[in-house]
Formats: structure tokens, C-alpha cells, sequence
DNA sequence: ACCCAAGATGAAACCCGTTTCATAAACGAA
DNA sequence: TTCGTTTATGAAACGGGTTTCATCTTGGGT
């Protein structure tokens, strides 16, 4: 059975379309009687709307897409939680966009992600969303190709796009990330605080503008506290636990082991811990270990992490009500900086001289 | 500046918008020069077809609703990660729509989550989804109000609908489940085998599908080995971690207490892991531990996890896959069974007598 | 009693594609 | 050369709402 429409309701009502549109948006006024007619009909006939022809007249679709590299990381379910929260406040839906490439083995393939989000791009223009976010991906890359910027650049003329934990550098895109500079120095000044003079960062990747920032206050804490940084305590280009346990290995293996690690996110520290374990190192007591982001995980191992929370979910949450803004076409900061908090739990303990 | 139409490049290219259409479609033969004047100008001015309008007319979106409880949940991001894989590759663009609660304390609140489904379900209605999937909630509970799997039922005659792992009595809607039965029976025998004689489990919600599919998995398991199951060392009600060391401690508490814990999901393991620590039983020398789902967080725990592998991924392929025949108007089995895999790892060892 | 503003409503245009139907031209077979 | 197909293309309707503009009532003020 076909749909029933305004025609049908009009007809039946005996009014025009324009009067049940009115009653529909409460646009204009309606003689009492009249509306009630109308609103007993689309009652008894569970009209809906059809929101395709409502958007297509309005201009505005009350659609939202959402870019990021992959949902089963868990940050990113964060972060969307968030977003979900205000978004579905504020009467959006949105397309969940994820640019990871799997193969058939759902082996996770990074290398195709830019081509993904330009794709996604167009196609949510297409679909008319009212604004897009993106986080992670290229919006995390130092420096993309002009290109790839360009294209961003390009999607913001036609509609609001607001980049999150990241820059796009050459652009002017507005967005919301959390200091990351800062969140590391926290991190690391903790550590030193506890005594540590031997400190190590594992994960990040190069290229990425959170990684380098990390780094970066990684080693103002270092130098502030007069130490320096030793080349093969750095080991990055890997975010996941597999890559935690393979660097801590490494740093635990060698003749000189460090007596803290600081982890670019919490997977890698959860894989720290784990070859802590392998090596018979007791955590925290031989070996300090803190993490990066807070996910819900960091609770979950034994010892519970102490991390840098970005407060994922406020950065979703205030995705949605700036995005919001910038669609009703209200000015908003370029930038909104997240606080990065210290959360100590159960990996950082004082540092003690090795007893052997 | 207002966005190129059909109707801009018609007039540019003397032709009428059929055959702009034409052109964009490949619908029919156009000539082979006008069709070249055409495209040039496409691109020229960078013309993206109204999906909007195309939608409006054409009747169909290449739009998805998923429906989901929690994306925090590490289970969904796995399932939507498969249903993404295949939905892409399909064509399909979708709206996620998660029904969990949450108050401004971040905290989640399961409470109105039947309302929300309702809300998303007509929402969804709205927009001309060409499809829905619907994952938890109230496919899972297993007597839902007449009035709430109504609703369902009544979206589903208008649109396609597929259930993920769960069901709703007394309707006949199309879905894909794991037989939670048979996965739960994998868990316990396993543990059976290993001697083990004094089991509980731990988890569930007893008003789930689910959770009754498991339990009754569990009990059969344990009645064919001739043993019996204690009502004491069943404890149901809750999913999290949280949850899992409460209950945990509250077995290992007891004067009595197992030797070996299914437990109804991998939160719960982790949960249940923490608390044999804090209790100072070793796992999996002392006390036995099997989880459920294989979520990636169970290799990140120390010891990883014994647990079943409900393939969530596959499920989500699949997912895509059966919706896309639906939309297509074929026929697709009413049930389609993904069979659990019980991943042994390291929670899990054969049963000793206590040394003390 | 008279005027103006506000209330109530309809006709028609508009949003931007797709599709049907009709017509014209080109092509190949008889 | 003629007829039946294809090929090529346009006019117009359609999908299902919103919105503008115009018209006709009413109600309140004086």
C-alpha cells in the first residue's frame, strides 16, 4: 500500500496541502476546528511525513555525517557517545562514516583511508548533510598533500565541517582538539614527580600532528626536570596492543631498561603490561607505566591504568553543539581546547632502586 | 553560491534534463557527443547530483537505520565493523542509532531504551531507510509487551527488517542469531572436560533471549556430565565489568566456592578475573574462567581469555548481505544460525585439588 | 458604521532529480 | 523505395513536502 501523504490527508480534510503543512509545522495560525480534523486524520491514518521531500523544500536535512578511522577502536566509541548524546538532543541523525579498509581475514588495512574519507566526503554531500566531523585519519596527518587538504577545504565552502583532535595545517577549519602538548608533559611530569629519571615513550606515528605533539611534551617535561632523552627510548609508529608488547619487549630486553614507560595511548600500555608480565617485572613496583586517552579498558587490567584522560566524551559532546552553531550559522571559536587530565590508578608507583 | 542542477547543465549543454539524466544514469543511449559535452560540463562545474531529490523520486535511499544499545560496548563496534565492511561494498550508507541513555553524568542508563527504539524506528520511517537492523534491546528480551514487538512488526511490513541475535516471540521477522544455546554448552563442557565439577555462571539479564539461551546451554552441559547446578552459583543481572567482580567476589567469597566460572560475556571475565586477584587465587591454577563473545579486549587481559567466539564480525557481514536481498525483494531464510567457536587461551586449565 | 490588522485558507510555484510518453531521425532489411 | 526498428531527445508529469502570494473573513478600535 502506498504511503499516505498531505495530499491524501487533504483531500479527505477537505483543506489544501498548505493548511496541513501548516498544521504539521505549526507555521501559521489554524482555525481550532480545522486543525483538529486534520491532526484526527493523520492520526487514524499514522501519517509520516516523508522527510526526503520535507528536506528537499527545506534545504536542511537535520543529517549529520561522522568520519573516523575505525569504530573498533575504542576511543572512538567514546567520543561518539558523546556526540550521540547532544546530537540526538539537538534532533540530528547522523551516518556513521569509517574509513578503515578490512579484507576478507578483517585484517584492518590503514592504507586506503584517505581515498575512503575523500569518498565519503562526496557522498555525504550528496546525501546533503548538514554538517560533517571528522577525527582521526587525515585530519591527524602533519602534512597532508595539498590535495588531500584541499578537498577538505573544499567540502567546508558547501558545509560546516568541524575537525576533531587534529589540524588540518595550511587550513583554517574549525575544531575542537585537546592539548595534547600538554597532556604528555602531565603525564611525564607524574613520573618524574614519583622519581624517574629513566623514562621511555613508546607508540604515535611520525607523521601524525597528535603524535609529534606528545612528543614534544614529552620532552619539554624531560628537559625541564634537567634529563634528556635517550634515541632508543623512542619507539614509535604503532598504536595497538600487538606493538605495546613488541616495544616494551624491546626496551625490556636491552642491557638498560627504563623505569618508566609512557605510552601514547592505553592499548600499547595494556601491551606493555602484558610483557612486563612476560619478563617477570612487576608492575609498578619494578616498572611504571601510564597510558594515553582513558579508555574504559584502562579500568579493565590488572594493575588498573594510570592514564591521561582527553575527556573523550566532552569532545564529542561539544562536537555536536558546535556543529550545531556553525549550521544555524553562528560564529564559533576556531579552536576549542579539551583539558587533558592526570588519572592516577595502579601502574605509577614511586621509583625504586632495582634491589639485585 | 547555490549548487549546480540537472537543470543548469541541461541549459548550458542545449539538451533537455532527461538527457542530462540519461548521461548520469546510463539509462539509455545518448548520443556519444552530446554525451561528452555533457560530462565536460559536469565536471567544469563540479555537479553533484540532489541525492535528496534522486532518492524522492527514484524510491529508494541506499539508506540503513542501525539500531544498537551501546556502541560502547565493545560487542557492537565488532558486528558493525563486519556490517560495514559489506554494507560499503553494497552501496549503502548508514544511520547509526544507538538507544542507550545517558544522564549528564555520563552515566548509562538502560532504562528508556524500548522508547528509544520506538522513537528510532519511526524516525528512521521518516527518512525512507530502504532497511533496518536492530541488535539488543528489545530483540532480546524474551517477552516483550504485545504493544512493543507490534511496533516492530509494523515497521517491518513497510520496510525490511533483520534481527541480530535475538528474537521476538511470536512474530516472524527475519534473523540472524548465534546459537547461544549450543555456545554456552561448548563453554561448560570444555570446563567439564578439564574436571572441573563445581561451575557457576555468572551474568545475564534473566528477562533475555539470550541469556536463557545460554543458561540453558549451561544446564544441560552440566546435567549430561551427571552433575547438578547450584541455584547459589547462578547469579544473573548485569553485564560489566563492575558487575563481574561483584559477583565474582561474591563466589569466591563464600565458604563453598567453584573451582571453574562461565561467565555470560567478557566484561564479566575481566570483572571476575579482577576479583580472583584481589582474593588472591591464581587463575586459571586455582579457579577456571571462560568468557563470552571474544571481544578484542580478551587478549588484552592477563591471563587472556578462554571465551566463545560468537564471529560478531561475520554476523555483521551477514547482516548486510541478508538486508540487501530483502531490500531486493528476495527471499531469505527466516533464521540464519552463525555457529560459536569456543577459543580456548589461558584463563583455563585442568581442575587440581586444593593443595591447603 | 468604518477601517485596518490579524486570522484562515487556497492556488501555484518550488526543491531537484527520474521516468513515461511521444516524436523525430537514422538504419537495416525486404 | 518502403516499412519496422532502434537510436536520440524533449515535454511534462511525478515524488511529497514547503512557502509565497493573494484573497477572503473576522475582530477590535474609534
Amino acid at each position: 500500500m502506498r504511503p499516505v501523504t498531505v495530499y491524501d490527508i487533504a483531500r479527505e480534510a477537505n483543506v489544501s496541502v498548505a493548511t496541513v503543512s501548516r498544521v504539521l509545522n505549526n507555521t501559521a495560525p489554524v482555525k481550532k476546528e480545522t486543525r483538529e480534523r486534520i491532526v484526527a486524520l493523520m492520526h487514524k491514518h499514522q501519517f509520516q511525513p516523508n522527510a526526503l521531500a520535507r528536506s528537499l523544500s527545506r534545504k536542511e536535512t537535520g543529517m549529520i555525517g561522522f568520519i573516523l578511522p575505525d569504530i573498533t577502536n575504542p576511543f572512538f566509541p567514546e567520543v561518539l557517545s558523546g556526540f550521540d548524546y547532544e546530537a540526538r538532543k539537538l534532533g540530528y541523525t547522523y551516518f556513521l562514516c569509517d574509513t578503515i579498509s578490512t579484507n576478507e581475514e578483517n585484517e584492518r588495512l590503514y592504507d586506503r583511508q584517505y581515498e575512503r574519507e575523500s569518498q565519503y566526503l562526496s557522498l555525504l554531500m550528496e546525501k546533503q548533510v548538514d554538517g560533517i566531523v571528522m577525527i582521526g585519519g587525515r585530519v591527524d596527518l602533519a602534512k597532508p598533500g595539498e590535495e588531500l587538504a584541499r578537498e577538505v577545504e573544499e567540502a567546508a565552502k558547501r558545509v560546516p565541517v568541524l575537525l576533531l583532535n587534529g589540524n588540518l595545517p595550511q587550513t583554517h577549519l574549525n575544531r575542537i582538539a585537546a592539548d595534547q602538548k600538554l597532556g604528555a608533559q602531565l603525564a611525564v611530569q607524574h613520573l618524574i614527580e614519583l622519581g624517574h629519571r629513566d623514562i621511555a615513550v613508546i607508540g604515535g606515528y611520525a607523521k601524525m600532528t597528535n603524535t609529534q605533539q606528545r612528543l614534544l611534551g614529552f620532552r619539554t617535561a624531560v628537559k625541564e626536570a634537567g634529563l634528556n632523552v635517550r634515541k632508543e627510548w623512542v619507539l614509535t609508529e604503532g598504536f595497538s596492543v600487538q606493538k605495546g608488547q613488541e616495544f616494551a619487549s624491546r626496551l625490556l630486553g636491552a642491557k638498560r631498561r627504563p623505569s618508566a614507560i609512557f605510552c601514547m595511548n592505553d592499548l600499547l600500555a595494556i601491551g606493555a603490561i602484558k610483557a612486563a608480565h612476560r619478563f617477570g617485572i612487576r608492575v609498578p613496583e619494578q616498572l611504571s607505566i601510564v597510558g594515553y586517552d582513558d579508555i574504559p579498558q584502562a579500568t579493565y587490567s590488572i594493575p588498573e591504568l594510570t592514564t591521561v584522560s582527553l575527556q573523550s566524551q566532552e569532545i564529542g559532546r561539544q562536537a555536536a553543539k558546535t556543529l550545531d552553531k556553525m549550521i544555524a550559522g553562528k560564529k564559533v571559536p576556531r579552536l576549542q581546547s579539551i583539558m587533558p587530565e592526570l588519572i592516577v590508578r595502579e601502574t605509577t608507583a614511586p621509583f625504586t632502586e632495582p634491589s639485585a
